[in-house]
DNA sequence: AATGAATGAGGGTTCATTCAT
DNA sequence: TATGAATGAACCCTCATTCAT
C-alpha cells in the first residue's frame, strides 16, 4: 500500500459521488484512513520492527488520533498482518503477471519469476521489508488473543506458504528427471525462497552493493531448477 | 541444548582450585555463574526470542538473582550479544575444524563446510537459533544507549561478517576462471548463508521435514561454488 | 488491615533483627509494604469503589510506586479479594471470639453475634465498606484472568458462605421446632445477612441515624431466629 | 425481560397517529427510539453493570447509532438513572395497586406489599436487577459533571427513598403500641428494604433457591411489623 | 559479588463523548 | 434527528534497570 505508481489507478481515485476531502486533513472516509494507516504502518515497520514502534507512533504518522486506529485494527498485530496479506497478495499478483509462457524453457521461467519479485520488491521496499526483513520474526499475540487463538498464522507461516508453489514445481521437475535426485524439493524450495528473501531485501537496502542484473543473475544460477539441473 | 562438550578446553573447566561449592548450586566463581546466565539466556532467547524474554525471567532460570545478572552484563542486550559472539566463534572454530587440505576439490571441500556448520547446529541448535533463527533481528538498543552509540553491532551485522570469507573464496573462484563469471560473489555470498542458516534452522525445529543428507546434499548443490562452476 | 488496636501485638511489631527502617520511608521489609498497599487500598476501595480508583492511586497512597503495587499483587482484583478475604477473616474471628456458651438462650447467642459484627465494623470500617458494602458488586476480572479461570470467586460469592453458617443454623432451630415451620432457612439467611451489612454500612456512614443500641435491638429483633420463633 | 404488559397505559401505546414505520425498523417516533434505548440499557446493565457496558453496545443493542444515543441521554448516567427511576415509578404503581384495604389487619397488608414487589420484579427482573442489584452500586459521575455538582443522586438515594414510606408506617405502629418500643423504625425500615431486594434479586437468579411462596412467607415473618409485634 | 524489592517511563488498549455529514 | 468515524485522556500493566542491604 505504501508505494503507489506500479499498480495503476487504484484507490486514491475517491468516486467524485464521495466528496474528496475539503482540500483538508480529517477525510471521511473509512477506506482513506484505512489506508493512510496501513501506509503509516509499512513505514513504521519497515523502518523500526514490529517491536520498535507503538500504536501512538503510527497513529501519530498516519495523521490520526489513536483511537481511530483501534476502529481500524483489533491490535498492532492485526496491522501488521494486513500489511504482509497485502504484500503476499500483491506478490502473488506480481509475479503471475510476470510469468511467462508454461512452455517457455526453465531458466526463462525462472528468470521472470526473480525479475518478477525484484521489480516488486523495488517498487514496494517497505511492504517487501515488513512482510520478508529479518524483522518479519514471529510476533507474540497478545495475552487476550492468544487465549481465545484466533490470530492468524504469524509472518513466517505465511512465507512457508510461498514456498510450497516452488517446492510442488521442483518435485515435477526432480520426478520428470531433469534435476539431480539427490536433491530434496522441500529443502531446495525452503532454501531458494531464504536466499531470495534475504538478498532482495539487503539489496534494496543499499543498491550500491551490486547491480541489479547481478542480483537477478545470481539469483537465477542458484535457483535449484538451474543449479541441481542434470548435466 | 546449551553448551555441551564439544568445544573442548573451553570455559566448563573450572580450575581445580574453585571446586563447586559442597550441595553444589550457589557457586562463587564468577565464570560459573556467568555461563550459567548465558545458557539460560541462550535457551530464552531460543525460546521465546530477544523482545520475549526480560531479565528476571533469565536471571530466575540461571538460578541468580535479578542483580546478579546486572554484575555480568551491562543490559538485556549484552548477553544477547555475547550469545551471538560466542556462536560465531564457535561456528568458526567447528568449520575450520572440518575443512579439508585446501587442495581438495571445491565439492568435498563445501560439503565438508556445510557438514561442519550442520554438526555444529544439531549440537547447540539453541545457540544456533538465537544467532540466526528469525528472531535474530536486529534490537533496538535501548534509548540511552542508543543517543551514545556505544552498543555493539547487531547481530546481522555478525552474519554479515561471517559472509565475507565466502564471498571472497567464491572471487577468487571466479577470478579463476572456474565460476561462471555473470555470479556476483557478495550476492552468492549472502544468498548462500541466508538459505543455509534458513534450512538449518527449519530442519532443527523439525527434523522429520528432511534427512539429514538431503539437507547436506541440496545445501551442496545450491552453494555458489558447485552450482555456478561453468560446465 | 486498617484499623489497628483490635488484634494485639500484630505485624506493626518489626522484630529487631529486622532493622527498624531509618525512620525514612522506603521500608525494606515486604511484609510492611505489602501492608501498606492493603492498608491504602482499602481506603480507596472503601472511598471510591473498585471501579473508582485506579493502581496508580492506590501506589500513592501507600507511598511506593506503581511497580511496587505490581510487585505484590498480580492485579487491582487481587488487592481488592486480599482486603475482602482479610475481612472475612477478621469477621469471622470477631464473631468467634464473641460468641457464648453454646447452651445459652438463642436471644443472647443473636445478640452476640450482633454486637460481634458491630463492634468489628467499628474497629475496621474501611474494610466492612470494602467487603460488604453496595460497591462489593461483582469485578469484571481481567480478560487474561478470566481466560484461566484462576481468580477467585468475587466478594458475593463469600458473602454467601458467611451466609451458609446462619442457614445450617436456623435449619437445626427449625427442625428442632423452635421456628415457624413455613420459614425457609435459605432465604431467611440470605435476607439476614444483606439487612445485617446493609444497616451496618448505612450507620457507619453516618453513626447519627441511630443510636449504638438501636441498631442491635433492631436487628436482634429482626433476626429469623427471634422473629420467626415459634409464639 | 424488558417492560412486558403488565403496567397498562404507559408508553408502549404509540399513539396511533405515529405508526411504526412501514418494516419496523428506523422509527421515526423519539419516543420509540428513546423506549428502545432504555430497554436496551436495561438488558446490558442488568447483565454486566454499569461500568461493564459501554455507550456503544447500548446503541446498539437498541439498533440505532451512538449519536442517537447521545441525542436522549445526556450521558451514560443519565439513561442508568431513568431505568432506576423508571422501576421506582413502576414499583410504587404496582405496591399501591396491589395494596389492600388500610383497615386490613397488618400481616395481610404485609403479604400484598411483599406479593405486590416480587409479582413486579417477575415481570421485570432486569429493572428490578437494575434498580437493586448488587450492580446497583453508586457511579462515580464524569469528572465534569461531578464538578458542576449536577448529576442527580446515584441509585442508592433513591432506594433510601422508598425506605422513607416503609419508616413513617413502622413509626406509627410503634406509636400505637403495637410494636416493640425499643425497634428503631428507621433501621428496621433500612433493614427491610435491603433484605427484600436483596433476597428478591438471589431469588431471581435461580427461581430454584426457593419456592415463590417460601419467599413471601419468610419476607412477611421477617418484616418489622409482624417480626417486631408486641406479643 | 549477590540479592531482590523498588521504580516509573512507556506501551497497548478502551471508551465516553463530539461533530461533520 | 440520525449517524458513526474520530478523538484523546485515562487506565492497567510490564520490564529494564537501580540500589540498599
Amino acid at each position: 500500500m505504501a508505494q503507489p505508481s506500479s499498480t495503476p489507478g487504484s484507490k486514491q481515485s475517491t468516486p467524485a459521488r464521495k466528496r474528496a476531502a475539503p482540500a483538508g486533513r480529517p477525510s471521511r472516509d473509512p477506506a482513506v484512513v484505512r489506508r493512510r494507516l496501513t501506509e503509516a504502518a509499512t513505514r513504521r515497520f519497515a523502518a523500526a520492527g514490529f517491536e520498535g514502534v507503538n500504536s501512538n507512533q503510527i497513529a501519530r504518522e498516519a495523521g490520526v488520533g489513536v483511537g481511530t486506529f483501534y476502529n481500524h485494527f483489533r491490535d498492532k498485530h492485526e496491522v501488521h498482518q494486513a500489511v504482509v496479506l497485502d504484500t503476499l497478495e500483491g506478490l502473488q499478483d506480481a509475479v503471475t503477471r510476470a510469468a511467462p509462457d508454461a512452455a517457455a524453457p526453465v531458466e526463462q521461467q525462472v528468470r521472470a519469476l526473480v525479475e518478477g519479485v525484484l521489480s516488486f520488491a523495488e517498487g514496494h521496499a517497505d511492504r517487501f521489508r515488513v512482510a520478508f526483513g529479518a524483522e518479519a520474526a514471529p510476533h507474540r499475540p497478545p495475552r487476550s488473543a492468544r487465549a481465545t487463538g484466533d490470530v492468524a498464522q504469524p509472518s513466517r507461516a505465511q512465507v512457508g506458504y510461498s514456498t510450497r508453489a516452488t517446492e510442488r514445481r521442483l518435485a515435477q521437475l526432480r520426478d520428470a528427471g531433469v534435476l539431480e535426485p539427490t536433491l530434496d524439493p522441500a529443502v531446495a524450495a525452503r532454501a531458494f525462497v531464504a536466499m531470495q528473501n534475504e538478498v532482495v531485501c539487503w539489496w534494496l537496502d543499499d543498491p550500491s552493493r551490486a547491480t541489479r542484473e547481478g542480483v537477478i543473475e545470481t539469483l537465477v544460477k542458484l535457483h535449484p531448477a538451474i543449479a541441481a539441473a542434470r548435466k
